[in-house]
DNA sequence: GTCGATCCATACCGTGAGGGTATCGGCTGA
DNA sequence: TCAGCCGATACCCTCACGGTATGGATCGAC
C-alpha cells in the first residue's frame, strides 16, 4: 500500500470529529458524496473499518479512535515541517511564545527583560490562545515555545522545563460567605459550581462553560460560579472579586515547553533565561505579592 | 496555503537524500521532469528555497536542512497513524519488539519468560535491525517497543525506561598485545582503529565501516580493528576473540523505549516486567557472568 | 401504517493535477 | 572545443477527485 495523503487524514479527522458526513463535508468545503467515497477508500486501503455507520448515526470503531489521535498528530507534524522550514529560511528570525492570557504567573515581563540582554536573543512575538490549545500550537510549529500549566495538558512531543510551583486560591465575589476567610479547604467548596472550559469556540455557550478568563470572572462576579486558580492571578483581579488560599488543593506547576529535540540558540537562550528568572522568583517573594503587601 | 501532501514530502526527502534529481526520480519510480516540477512547486508554495542547484550540483539550503528532518518525522507520523490503527483494528493483538542483534545484554530470554506469565501479556514478535534504525522503527509504528542503548540515539518522540547500566570492554584478537591484560584504559587504545557503523546498507563498504556485528568481529579477528562494546557481549564472543574491561570508558545504559504517550495494557505489562527483571539482574550477578565464572 | 425528513451510498460525468516523452540550455572536464 | 551530464521547459495524456442526481435505509410524526 502506498502512503496515505494528508488530504485523506484531514477528511477522516473532520468526519471523526463531526460524526456526520454532511457537516464534515461542509467544513471541508466539498460535497458529501466525494467525502463518503474518500473515507470508504481509506478504510479499504487500510484494511480496517474506522467508522460504524447506519443512516442515523456515525460512531468510531476502536481502530478509528486510535487513527483519530494519530492522524491529528501526523497532520500537526506536516504543518510543523512547513512552518519550521519557512522560519529557518527567513533571515529575520523571531521567537514565537504562546500562552493563555494571564498564564504567565506575572513572570513574563521579567523573563522578557532579562532575555533581551542575552547575546543570542531575538525579538519575541507573543501569541495568546486558550490553555488547551497551547500544546497543539507548539506541536504544529505556530509557536516555538509556550508557557503553560502542567495539569491536564498532553505534553507528548514536547520538551519541558519546570519554572515554578504555586499554591492555588479560590476566586470569590466579595458577597460570598467564604470571602472573609483566611483560608479554605476543598471540602468547603463542595456544592459550588465550577465552570468548564469549552473547547470549541463555536460551541453554544451555556451557563457552565466559559471561553476565556473574562467570561469566568464575570460569572464569578455575578455569583453564578467560583473557580480555583493559581495564586498569581491575584494581581489581575477585578475590584469586585477577592481570593482565598485553598490549603489542600494540589499546587500547580508552571512549565516552559518547546518542540522536542529543538535546540536553536535563540530558543535555548530563552529557556535558560526563563529558568533563571523563575528560580530567582521562587526564592524571593514575588513582585505581585510584595506589591499587595505594601498596599495593604 | 493549503496543506502539503505527503507525496510532496516524500519527493523532497528523496531529492534531499540523493542530492540528484535523476537518481531520486528513479528511486521514486517516476521520471525526472515531474520531480523537478514538484520540487519547484513545493518551494513556490512554501515561499522558501529548499535546494540550491546548478547543472552540476544540488545542495540543501538551511531551510532545506530543517525541512528534511521535519519531513522525515512527519512521514514517520503518517505511517505510524496507519500502522497503529491497523494494529488496533486487528483482534489478534501482538507486541512487536525491535532490537539490534545481541543488543539485549542477555536479558531478553528472562524478560520474555516473565512476561508470558503476566495476565496482560500478548505474543511478542521480535524484529532485528541495526542500532541506528531502531528508534525510527518504533516511531513509524513498525514496532511497539525497543531495546536499545542510549548512546548516540535520537530519542525524541519516545518514552523510555532505564533497564541496566553496564561497563564496557574492548574486544581484541588473542594475538593483540593487550589481550592478556586484566584491564585497560582508553589511553591504552589510542592509535587503534575503530570501525564506524555505516548507516546506508547500499553504501560501498570500506575497511573502516561495518554493517553488522559479524562484520565487526571478523575485522577484529583479522587484527584490522578493535571495538569497545558493552560487557554483556562476552557471552556471544567467537573463540578467536577475547575481551578486556576498559576501566575509564563511559558505562552504557540499556533502555526500553516506546512511542510517547502510549499506554496499551500489553505494552505497560511488558515495560513493568522488563524493569523488574532488569532490576533483579542488576542486583545479582548476571547469568552470563556466572556461567563464565563457573566455566573458568 | 404511511408519509416525510434525514443521511449515507451509488452512479455518472467533467476537469485539472500529475505523470510521460522530447528537448533545451548551461556547466564541466577531457 | 566538444561531448556528456543534468536540471528546466514544452507539450500531451490520463485518471483521481470533485460535482450533481438519485437511491435506499431508518426514524419520527400523525
Amino acid at each position: 500500500m502506498d502512503r496515505l495523503q494528508t488530504r485523506e487524514l484531514a477528511y477522516f479527522v473532520a468526519v471523526a470529529e463531526e460524526l456526520h458526513f454532511g457537516r464534515a463535508a461542509e467544513r471541508l468545503g466539498i460535497a458529501q458524496p466525494p467525502l463518503s467515497r474518500a473515507i470508504s477508500r481509506l478504510e479499504r486501503r487500510m484494511g480496517v473499518p474506522l467508522l460504524e455507520r447506519n443512516s442515523r448515526k456515525v460512531t468510531l470503531t476502536p481502530a478509528g479512535e486510535v487513527f483519530l489521535t494519530e492522524s491529528r498528530r501526523a497532520l500537526d507534524a506536516v504543518d510543523a515541517a512547513v512552518r519550521r522550514a519557512q522560519r529557518a529560511g527567513r533571515p529575520a528570525s523571531r521567537l514565537v511564545l504562546v500562552m493563555k492570557p494571564g498564564g504567565d504567573c506575572g513572570l513574563l515581563p521579567d523573563i522578557l527583560a532579562a532575555y533581551e540582554t542575552d547575546p543570542d536573543a531575538v525579538p519575541v512575538d507573543i501569541v495568546l490562545c486558550s490553555a488547551h490549545e497551547c500544546a497543539g500550537v507548539i506541536r504544529d510549529g505556530r509557536a516555538d515555545v509556550g508557557l503553560l500549566h502542567r495539569s491536564n495538558t498532553d505534553l507528548t512531543g514536547l520538551d519541558i522545563e519546570e519554572l515554578l510551583t504555586e499554591d492555588q486560591v479560590v476566586v470569590l465575589p466579595h458577597s460570598h460567605h467564604l470571602a472573609d476567610r483566611v483560608s479554605v479547604c476543598l471540602a468547603d467548596l463542595a456544592g459550588e459550581t465550577m465552570p468548564h472550559w469549552s473547547a470549541d469556540p463555536h460551541n453554544t455557550p451555556n451557563r457552565l462553560s466559559v471561553r476565556d478568563v473574562g467570561q469566568l470572572m464575570q460569572l464569578i462576579a455575578l455569583g453564578r460560579a467560583i473557580a480555583v486558580v493559581p495564586a498569581s492571578v491575584r494581581g489581575q483581579l477585578r475590584d469586585d472579586l477577592t481570593c482565598v488560599p485553598v490549603t489542600d488543593a494540589q499546587p500547580t506547576t508552571l512549565i516552559l515547553a518547546w518542540p522536542q529535540g529543538h535546540r536553536a540558540s535563540a530558543l535555548a537562550a530563552f529557556v535558560r533565561t526563563a529558568t533563571t528568572v523563575a528560580a530567582h522568583r521562587q526564592q524571593t517573594p514575588s513582585r505581585v505579592k510584595r506589591r499587595r503587601i505594601h498596599a495593604t
